[in-house]
DNA sequence: CTATTTTACGAAAACGATATAGTACCAAAA
DNA sequence: TTTTGGTACTATATCGTTTTCGTAAAATAG
């Protein structure tokens, strides 16, 4: 099955033109007359003629689309960084190529590889938790091709990129944990080779070193998957109830694994915060509604899916090669709601909704 | 900037043979010698060379990647379609461009525009909530691209849909309201203009029917923009909680409405279910941590994808046009939980964790 | 040793557009 | 009358492939 166009050649032998002239006067090239001009718009348009963008991206080198990989669509925060993405491309003319890596370092190698055969004029990607070897981006740069990354960044690639602050985030919900009268703080986290899974760790270290307690290894789990498998974020939480010395708060590093955290919580018929507390970074429209209300750590990703688009459209229409790259710092926003706040600490802060 | 590739033309140079020779040696022709193919082979491999695929389309026609049009990626139950269309695109090569029409008839029309001019080989689409008018889509199929619709069917479009069995979900639902002792039950829903609302509603009104309970429009609300606004939501559940007659429960059809309820109801503290119970359409995998735990009807939303997916690239890839066309129904799954559940009405039912 | 068939390759025409370089035709200037 | 110049168009090369057709040279047959 296939589809059949009408093309130039069509218009003009059906007008008695040559194709040379039915594309001027399609582009409004003053060489031709607006006789001709308003003939070949009106035949065109009665056969809603449509110019053959891969005819057109042939002859230009351009494809008018960006690739995008990410591990998931299915996840609150990436599909709003999308969102921005999207806003932006589309407005100035570019399609999205999504493609998935679910957290899979040998898929995050196939999609790059596809996405460039099939020729994406620049690409926007966030790393696999898996990811340590950035040779593939680095040939790709290497190889000209407009390249941002955002959220997880790595310094081995030498581009613009788009982050949130995640030292301080962490180390701003670790502090509210502590100002709350949590003193053994868990922390379970992504793959540590990830960018933003140290910084989040550093800014938890942080905040329990400047607060003087100690830093227990015991109460750090990493996952590797990001949380993409939940059952390694199980295995995590089941180690921590298991310890002699229980964490009587958890702080969660990404919006997959906080809530299978809840989720696991919630089984486990712990209260919250009660028995454990629960802060994380998440950005489910759902957490006022949680049960508990969940604190959390949103971020900004609509705007940081509209900066990386508008950075790499940057690159693209640039005229000239780019050597002098940014990195834009973005914001968090810390909710503060019931999972880390104790009933009886705060009595007076505590006249809420709903309990 | 632009990137720049290596090309057969390249190739045939630097080994001194021609393009043609070169293009036979790497499609492994039987014209062309092993020891030329090793030797192409080899070079091409060494200097990474990629064929330019907007020049293979251009030359077969097709552009190895299909359109998505839909409301919202950021939607658990169209990024879990989103997900089974990417899982069997990509094993078959395709690429998935994804746009979104925000539920906005307008922003389709543009979308559907923008994809065919871009030369994809098919298209999945889920209307918008305001569309009422198939024609852009009619006109695609008359011109021979192949189409699958998927959640939001029309009559007027003949090809392959894939849907869940809307009337019997909904039927089911009111049902699961009906026993569990409520009597006055509302029903929110999106515009009346797409087949999952009006199916939905014809299932609602058929369980109240049954049971002998009077149909109250009052109590049905339309959100024409499917919540994308959750303004026009609030509206809704506002009008529901001001008549002289309140509802005991609300049963609602879509994903955002579902959430946006329950984020209304929480915020005018009102009690689920025992002022008021809750029931809705939902992918989200946080029903069950919800507060209270949200009774939900979950959609087969990835195998959904994978099947639109599967039948637009049989109607891609076919040699003969296709005439015979199929509607695939799903069937849903309906989760019990404790937003409909009271618990002095089924006191051995309700020994479950957390309250 | 010529005639025929294979083998292995090259030339050239597509695919559908754009862009450069002509070229008729007619009018105004020299 | 010749020159210049503008207008309005056409021819053609090009983008990077694939594919059809043609043809040398080598292999086989007669």
């Amino acid at each position: 099955m296939k589809v059949e166009r009408i093309t130039m050649k069509d218009v003009a032998k059906a007008l008695g033109l040559s194709i040379s002239t039915v594309s001027k006067a399609l582009n409004d090239s003053y060489e031709i007359s607006a006789a001709t001009k308003e003939l070949v718009i009106n035949y065109v348009k009665q056969k809603n003629y449509v110019p053959n963008p891969i005819a057109r991206s042939l002859k230009h080198g351009k494809s008018k689309s960006i690739g995008v990989v990410l591990c998931a669509v299915d996840n609150a925060f990436y599909s709003q960084v999308i969102n921005g993405i999207e806003s932006v491309a589309h407005k100035k003319g570019y399609n999205i190529i999504i493609n998935q890596s679910h957290e899979s370092y040998t898929r995050e190698l196939i999609n790059v590889q596809h996405l460039i055969s099939t020729s994406i004029d620049g690409l926007l990607i966030a790393v696999s938790t898996e990811t340590k070897d950035f040779n593939h981006l680095i040939k790709l740069q290497e190889k000209g091709l407009p390249l941002v990354l955002f959220d997880r960044l790595t310094e081995e690639v030498k581009t613009h990129k788009i982050k949130i602050n995640n030292m301080q985030s962490a180390y701003e919900g670790t502090l509210h944990l502590i100002k709350n009268g949590f003193k053994k703080i868990a922390h379970i986290t992504s793959s540590s080779d990830i960018s933003i899974s140290s910084e989040r760790l550093e800014g938890y270290k942080k905040a329990l070193r400047e607060n003087n307690l100690v830093v227990n290894d015991d109460f750090i789990k990493f996952c590797t998957h990001g949380g993409m498998l939940s059952e390694e974020v199980d295995v995590a939480i089941a180690q921590l109830l298991e310890l002699k010395e229980l964490p009587d708060a958890i702080f969660t590093a990404s919006d997959r694994i906080t809530t299978q955290t809840l989720i696991y919580l919630t089984k486990a018929s712990k209260k919250i915060p009660e028995d454990i507390a629960l802060i994380g970074f998440t950005n489910t429209a759902l957490a006022e509604v949680l049960n508990p209300s969940l604190t959390s750590i949103t971020q900004p990703a609509f705007e940081m899916g509209q900066l990386a688009a508008t950075k790499l459209i940057e690159l693209i229409e640039s005229k000239f090669p780019v050597y002098d790259f940014e990195t834009l710092i973005l914001e968090t926003e810390l909710n503060i709601r019931k999972s880390t706040v104790k009933k009886d600490l705060n009595p007076k802060e505590d006249e809420e909704t709903n309990d």
